[in-house]
DNA sequence: TGAAAAGTAGACCGGTTGGTGTACTGTAGC
DNA sequence: GCTACAGTACACCAACCGGTCTACTTTTCA
């Protein structure tokens, strides 16, 4: 059941790349034909693979799904890191985190499993909690570094959660949303650089307590 | 083909009288289970009509859930009204619209109506240009209240477009999407207004030429 | 090298579903 | 009553699809 792992780690190098093939294959047709829409034989010819080795690897189609979100997961939660230090360059720190998150928001492979995993979670939203849980979830790291940022005396004592959003919200609604539903290009270099400096230059004038 | 009206115009009243059921049925069914797990007799059913009916009505499926759309199109741009005039007092003129808009977003019928139309053209994105086009669209007015404030001295000459994006996207960040994606209840009365008057605020603070 | 594990090809099945065909009723104008 | 058209009831179909089975080959590694 799940995946099959042999005892010995060499044994799974073969498989695994199978594993792999099938998860990037069905990505790629359930992005380009949706969830329903898309075959187990269809997903099983792209990714060049026997159709029953799928189900060798996954119990259903809807593990398949599944195991797409948790690839999803991994590659948005081992984006930008941010932590917080003292005496840090606040406008410093904030751009970069926000230039890192655009970078992600920005790369096809990604906006792909995003549009696959957001039509499917509408369509069945019950499966909202039982996998990705809390939206907030994906500010954790910069609300933290809020948090931090509060407790240092440099951000006004708001609620870390609501300013997180503010900053998220304002990057999602120019590099994101667009892209993902109406399949807008991609936002340049130059604007990228713009819409960064604009959003922590407006992050900071409404929060920061200290100007330096 | 298309909608039936016969030559007589009193024939045609019990037709249209189905037709609607038709939709609404649909229009609920299609909430409920989403477009694909939605079934053509589960429809008839609830509109309690003939299968058969529904096929006198529109070609298919795909035809019914266009006429969904238009639907959606209708209620989010008989939306609130913004007519900039000179002398106006922008700070309510923003709130007031923006209260009217998070009225729409909050919106049960709509709030559903928005799944079904977002996931599915998550899916098949070809249709977004097909219905919708631009997703500027529904933040027309705003930009045109604002390119009138703008040519009146009022607000600095920076882009339109993006002066109501700024404005939209934080509105949705906290009142549309959490609710649509993650069926988080809608925000209080009170979070409403706090919400508003924040964003407000926000917006003039960075985009009026004059405080008052 | 050989046995176990993994992968393959493709036939197959049961259930579902969009859509039709048909024979019927109800109604409104001529 | 006749014609035309909207609606109805329901059997029916062809296509499709998720998933299984089988007999077979390939890969892995002790």
């Amino acid at each position: 059941m799940g995946v099959p792992v042999s005892k010995k780690d060499g044994h799974a190098a073969f498989s695994q790349q199978k594993r792999e093939d099938i998860i990037a294959a069905a990505v790629c047709e359930f992005q380009r034909t949706g969830f329903d829409r898309t075959t187990m034989n269809q997903i099983a010819e792209a990714a060049d693979v026997s159709k029953r080795t799928i189900y060798k690897h996954f119990s259903g189609k809807d593990e398949l799904f599944l195991a797409i979100v948790q690839e999803l997961l991994q590659r948005t939660e081992s984006g930008p890191e941010l932590i917080y230090c003292p005496g840090q360059d606040l406008a410093e720190a904030l751009g970069g985190h926000a230039s890192g998150l655009i970078e992600l928001m920005t790369t096809g492979s990604l906006q792909m499993l995003a549009r696959v995993t957001l039509s499917r979670f509408l369509a069945r939203p019950e499966l909202v909690s039982q996998t990705i849980g809390n939206h907030r979830r994906f500010q954790a790291r910069l609300t933290r570094w809020i948090k931090a940022a509060v407790a240092d005396g440099r951000l006004q004592a708001e609620d870390p959660d609501w300013m997180a959003s503010v900053f998220m919200g304002l990057l999602k609604e120019f590099a994101f949303w667009p892209q993902i539903i109406s399949q807008e290009p991609n936002l340049s270099r130059a604007k990228q650089k713009k819409l960064v400096q604009w959003v922590v230059d407006l992050f900071l004038m409404r929060f920061a307590l200290d100007d330096k």
